[in-house]
DNA sequence: TCCTACCTCGTTAGCGCTAACATGCATGTC
DNA sequence: GACATGCATGTTAGCGCTAACGAGGTAGGA
């Protein structure tokens, strides 16, 4: 920076002003340390900045598994908003789903010098680890269920789960049965919430959900279960994956979809369209959730603080071919 | 640190021995100086340790598109390979496949400091962006083919192509027809050549590839035209979104898999055990790829020297229900 | 003409830390 | 007992940058 302002013939202080946009400088001299800048191939340190401004414009992201397709999607959204921010994110995913998993990540992404933290990690313990940190550096969470003292940003579960299951009563299904994700995420019980609700006040008959872990393994082990009962007429189903294994096995037990049973999925994973047959599914918009989370925690360090959470993101029912009305 | 120093009595200069391991502290000032961090809940801040040290312990990732399973498996194994040598991923994705979007996403990330630069980016562009600053800032590519100047550290995409055309041909079929994807892609690339290496090695017939973009959509699409070969018994198909679409299409057209046509993915996604039928295809070890990639990395950044790429990681052949001798 | 105001730029200090050297003290050697 | 050796610690400088203040010059008003 000294060589720069050298070679323009000025301060380095100026040089730092003609970086910043400083109005205070004659466009002149601003143009003769700008060649000098390119000249030298200067590039400013932004860890030097960081260091006498506190703000690193970098934030830390704290994610469970990167390798689902909503986590995987939230993240590219809150990237995407944090690069139109000029800010970077740094990236911590966690290894156990468990409180002090996340208290460490958090530990670790502060002694990195983030200036807030996006929590993607719809599980119980998160929600405690982060009312913990909550008052020491701005937290925003995403995709989790509605909590007290951290702002969430987050789809409306249980508006989803009403519309999948609406969807399938109003087809003339007498109820519908539910395959559950785990019952440690926050999203998960909201779909049950909102699926229980609905029923109730359709006055329709509630199975007991069963309860998967997201994966098509576990849709499928269970689909066999649920092949079998002879009054399943409708499902609803908390993943898409899940679905793609309920597909399989219901194909295995001679069990026509949607001809004999509907099935309602959920998230719309781009290959939903193309399972045997094309599923009707519940649409999350992951991409918005992150900007807005993003947006939410930017201006939470700028005014330093807890501002409230954004209303819940809105759910689409898509509908293909996986669901009709009940054979009579 | 001043703080801490004062409350253990001792300078700023032991809390800071202390904090970096060094040996010559008695035994009983560090635990003082211990005592005292703890009390006064003090953290290092590592901008200010990067600012002197010249190193940030932060690693870059440039990555296409991370929704898709191999780039976010491969990010994920990045981000736990750094974790592991406590260091921090930050991530740049690109807007758009360009050489002008590579350079500029290297551009900040140097900008913010990164010791080194992973790219996972296995298109034609990525390769001339990074040669140009390789010798600037320790660069390692993942996913990406071989290259001159920049380490690579890849599945070995020939060979695992010629893993699933040769299963097909050791099936009894006459050729084998392919559904490659973007031939931007190094990888695609790849793999067309090991197919048609090893068709030109049994003197099988050539069938022109067809192109598709990855997606389970241009799988189904193009799949349709496939289905309308009279002669097609074997497919290989360049990832398992696109045989999703192909087995639909397949189905659809009353053309049964595999009794009338076999099908080899590609990738091994946790879902495709639960396609119809279960999936034959070839397994990448995405999460050993990102690790290696990070450890050559950070071998690079240490020694300051350009180091030779690993050796391709060994793809394996999973063998499903997708594929079985041709009907006579 | 002198004073004030403003604009442009330079100087100094310090962000929190580590590297390099300096200091003081106990130990061992002849 | 004089001197080198090694260890535990303190002191100083500086990483690259911005904030805060100060200095010099130009323009406008009394």
């Amino acid at each position: 920076m000294a060589d720069v302002g050298q070679l323009a013939g000025v301060s380095h202080q100026t040089v730092s002003r003609v970086i910043n946009g400083s109005p205070n400088v004659r466009p002149e001299t601003r143009e003769r340390v700008i060649a000098a800048m390119r000249e030298l191939d200067y590039r400013p340190n932004s860890l030097a900045r960081a260091l006498v401004t506190g703000r690193s414009k970098m934030l830390g992201v704290i994610s469970f598994d990167t390798t689902l397709y909503g986590p995987a999607s939230t993240l590219l959204g809150i990237e995407r908003a944090a690069h139109d921010a000029n800010n970077f994110i740094i990236v911590a995913s966690l290894e156990a789903m468990t409180e002090a998993s996340v208290t460490h990540a958090i530990e670790r992404l502060r002694l990195h010098g983030v200036d807030g933290i996006v929590v993607i990690a719809p599980f119980d313990g998160a929600a405690n680890a982060l009312l913990d940190v909550s008052s020491e550096v701005p937290v925003v969470a995403v995709e989790a269920g509605p909590q007290d003292g951290v702002p969430v940003v987050c789809v409306d579960q249980f508006e989803a789960a009403r519309l999948a299951t609406g969807h399938l009563l109003e087809l003339g299904h007498e109820t519908v049965w539910h395959l559950a994700g785990p019952h440690d995420f926050l999203e998960a019980r909201e779909r049950v919430a909102g699926w229980r609700a609905t029923l109730k006040e359709a006055g329709a008959a509630v199975h007991e959900p069963l309860m998967g872990d997201w994966s098509a393994r576990s849709g499928y082990e269970l689909g066999q279960r649920l092949a079998r009962e002879p009054a399943l007429t409708a499902l609803f189903v908390a993943n898409d994956q899940m679905s793609l294994g309920v597909l399989r096995a219901l194909h295995e037990a001679g069990r026509r979809v949607p001809d004999e049973v509907s099935v309602v999925g959920f998230d719309d994973i781009p290959e939903s369209p193309y399972f045997m047959p094309p599923l009707t599914t519940i649409r999350q918009d992951f991409d918005e959730m992150g900007s807005r989370g993003v947006r939410l925690l930017l201006e939470m360090v700028e005014s330093g603080e807890v501002l409230p959470g954004a209303s819940p993101v809105a759910p689409e029912l898509i509908v293909r071919a996986s669901t009709a009305p009940p054979a009579r």
